[in-house]
DNA sequence: ACAGTATGTCTACGAGCGTAGACTTGGAGG
DNA sequence: CCTCCAAGTCTACGCTCGTAGACATACTGT
């Protein structure tokens, strides 16, 4: 097991936790296995399933750890008034090759092909992301206008990150930024029929 | 075997070809098994290999056939006048619930956990539909306009197909177009610096 | 100090995967 | 008609997966 920790069950469970979130972040739900996610973790396979159950117990607290944290969809920016503008610059940097901060969606992308991994990330995305931007959203049509933005965001990492799409992926982030924000804008302000 | 075949190569590759890109366009390129595939094509998981070498190069064959098919970029749409309308339209209609027709995005998006389908796919990608993009787009920053559109594009696909979200897989196909046209419009139109 | 329990490991299972080689069978040409 | 090669099948391999139960060990309360 690790050096620095002996026998602390809470520091085990966040070490699996954190293991399994980089493991399913690089490689998806099916793609991830539990020895790899164990060995991660600084122990051995069995004890994600002491701690957590199953694989599929693994992936929901995962998520849902994910879910619980600060996004791009906070309060304090979706009630600021350049909220396009940070969106974009948010976006942007979140998904520069090299990193995955935002993995809440890349786990979910990644594991869309496991039809239960997409079931999970169906229901906290519509909980947490897509629910939170409806009621954000004045005007007519928000939760389309919602899905849509989401949609925009799920692109660009999927492009950036997943694919790792050249023009995307290595493109100057102020130019990302500045061809973004219009559309984000566009898609925020107020539609009335 | 199949019923209406008997011994005729041409029709079983085709048949097993048919069948992989639809199971890739389901569960992806490790979650579809070549023993499912075979299944699916009236054959055994043998004549996989025998036709196709090994799975990855089933994959490959698969992707290539699927790019050399007409798509959203075909000449015709990139130089009409109203293109944006048109990939509003085609794009919408194209990712409507339980239909699969893009299936070369769908199975790369599935695919994507998989280093070596990602790779396939990012190359395909790169090859044919942002090289076609990019060079009908006039202007500045025709690559990463190219590359954002191709990421929304990849993005409602996702939200509508992969993930189902329910506000943009059972929204009213005329109000996506409507949202969508004026964001494609924004990226097409010539960006000068 | 010692017992008891929480913590972690070892070995192994059944299943499914991609793949390989030997075998069988159908169908066309002499 | 009969032969022979393409077309297809059968059995099985080595591997990895998620999971289970029995076992070992370290910490903690008394």
């Amino acid at each position: 097991m690790a050096e620095g920790r002996r026998r602390d069950a809470a520091a085990t469970r966040s070490a699996i936790l954190a293991s399994a979130r980089r493991s399913f972040a690089r490689s998806g739900y099916d793609g991830a296995g539990v020895r790899e996610i164990a060995e991660g973790a600084g122990v051995t396979a069995m004890m994600v399933n002491r701690y957590f159950g199953s694989k599929e117990r693994l992936l929901a607290a995962v998520v849902a750890d994910i879910m619980a944290e600060p996004s791009i969809l906070t309060a304090a920016n979706l009630e600021a008034p350049d909220f396009a503008a940070r969106m974009a610059a948010i976006l942007v940097d979140i998904t520069r090759a090299g990193t995955t901060p935002l993995d809440g969606f890349l786990i979910m992308l990644h594991s869309a092909s496991s039809e239960r991994a997409a079931e999970i990330g169906r229901e906290q995305i519509e909980a947490h992301y897509h629910r939170t931007l409806t009621a954000a959203l004045d005007g007519d049509l928000s939760a389309e206008r919602a899905g849509l933005l989401l949609a925009i965001v799920a692109g660009v990492q999927v492009m950036r990150q997943m694919i790792g799409l050249p023009a995307l992926a290595h493109a100057d982030p102020d130019v990302l930024r500045e061809l973004l924000e219009p559309i984000f804008e566009q898609l925020l302000k107020p539609k009335d029929s």
